[in-house]
DNA sequence: TGCAATGTTTCCAAAATATGAAACAACGGA
DNA sequence: TCCGTTGTTTCATATTTTGGAAACATTGCA
């Protein structure tokens, strides 16, 4: 595979990146109901304000929230709603190959 | 935020985890047209053939892909269709944040 | 102006992932 | 059976990502 390629599938890999953690699945859960700004949400998850802004920075990266400055907040917002969607099928390849192997339920879906 | 709660959004990380890298998504995308080998994909993309496998083992690991034993070779395919919506919708949100700060043209889908 | 509150960035250590070589396993054909 | 092909696993190393403390920046208010 050359540069330009490798390049290519590196752009189509950052949403997915930007998915890859815990805690930034959890934020874009809170984010889904209301916007919340750095501190907030950093409390309600239990860590680090400077940890949250990084998260949050992340998903920013990639447009699936956006930012406004409020005073001294900075209010954040989910930006892109075919996020949901997306997390459905997550949900329902991850929870179906559960179910598969484990006999799970699936009782939430992933945002 | 509790070691259940943990648990839970980890399980849900787990496809996007399996998705963010850039030789899974390429990998993906070879499969979205017909079954490959391992040996056969090592080879075209240019990596060693246990990294290959490993990839593979990731993307199965998650329901993306299933595998069937054919004589010597192992021949993979895809397995869950929603996977294409989702990248479609990655596609969609990662190119329309680059148009909006850089300009570019979205001219190919994710996978 | 001085201060308190909110966010971001920088720094470093720790944890998680990825890589490639080599050992190992499974299979089919000569 | 012996050998060549294909895949997986193991191991050590290298790279990337993460977390938390501290420094820094910005804003609103007394």
């Amino acid at each position: 595979m050359d540069e330009r390629a490798l390049l290519r599938y590196e752009l189509k890999t950052e949403i997915f990146k930007a998915l890859a953690h815990p805690m930034r699945i959890c934020m874009l859960e809170k984010l889904k109901e209301r916007p919340w700004c750095v501190c907030e949400l950093a409390a309600e998850v239990g860590i680090d304000k400077s940890v949250a802004s990084k998260h949050l920075s992340q998903l920013k990266s990639v447009g699936l929230i956006s930012d406004e400055k409020r005073g001294t907040l900075v209010e954040y917002r989910l930006a892109a709603p075919c996020i949901l969607d997306m997390a459905a099928c997550a949900e329902r390849t991850i929870m179906g190959n559960r179910r598969k192997r484990l006999g799970l339920e699936a009782t939430e879906s992933v945002l």
